[in-house]
DNA sequence: TATATGATTGCCT
DNA sequence: GGCAATCATATAG
């Protein structure tokens, strides 16, 4: 597969500050930002992030984990959900239906949050990820999905707690201003509760965006 | 210990 | 469009 990149500076980690904010902030800030994993035993993977999801500290959708406690409103500690409220930009890797998922913590320390990378175009180290992603069809099936990005980016249970603003897996900044960078919103994907929160981030059209139905349309389909 | 569930994916018609 | 594989977690008993 061909590889491709963009001219200009190159680009540099985000910083700590970056992700001590809400997650609702932080989800549509990292739509254009870099996804490096810089590995010791094959070639730098690097995608550039397209979509993203919100998980707040009043968010429902932790019903679904036995975490949210619907007297207070708010998202209960769990052995899940405890490294939730840790420090901000770190990684938080879960797995479901058998699949790992990448989320970077979000907010102050002691208050959840996170958000979930779900989809990136992938930009170096192609053929590498290819290797691992057997049923991809195209380049463009390599990362368009929460476990198919960590698929192509070799992350497992063992990036849990990484601190994603330093190598050797980080996010990154190249400066540059997409031109494609139009951002839209939905309801999340693949939830049962919190469906009505329009928390999924994504660039409008982009091709590599994840083709999953929204929860709201599909709770809407069954009802028809 | 046993069972139900889900922030998914890939293969099927 | 539908559906089953897959496995850690939470809860019940």
């Amino acid at each position: 597969m061909r590889e491709r990149h963009r001219g200009g500076r190159s680009a540099s980690p985000l910083g700590r500050g970056f992700f001590v904010r809400s997650a609702l902030d932080v989800a549509p800030d990292l739509l254009g930002m870099y996804l490096v994993h810089d590995r010791a035993d094959g070639p730098r993977l690097v995608g550039r992030i397209v979509e993203t999801e919100a998980y707040t500290h009043d968010d429902p959708a932790f019903r679904g984990w036995h975490a949210f406690d619907p007297a207070s409103g708010l998202v209960r500690p769990t052995r899940r959900t405890a490294d939730l409220f840790g420090p901000s930009g770190t990684a938080y890797v879960y797995k479901v239906y058998g699949y790992w998922l990448l989320n970077v913590v979000t907010d102050p320390e002691g208050t959840p949050g996170c958000v979930l990378l779900r989809a990136a175009e992938p930009l170096a180290g192609l053929d590498d990820m290819a290797r691992r992603r057997e049923a991809a069809r195209t380049e463009r099936d390599l990362a368009n999905g929460p476990g198919k990005l960590t698929q192509a980016f070799a992350l497992d249970g063992d990036a849990h707690g990484a601190d994603l603003t330093q190598p050797p897996l980080y996010l990154a900044d190249d400066g540059a201003t997409p031109d494609d960078l139009s951002i839209v919103t939905s309801s999340r994907i693949g939830l049962s509760f919190g469906i009505d929160r329009p928390y999924r981030f994504f660039m409008d059209g982009n091709r590599y965006v994840s083709p999953g139905t929204p929860s709201d349309v599909k709770a809407r389909r069954r009802r028809r």
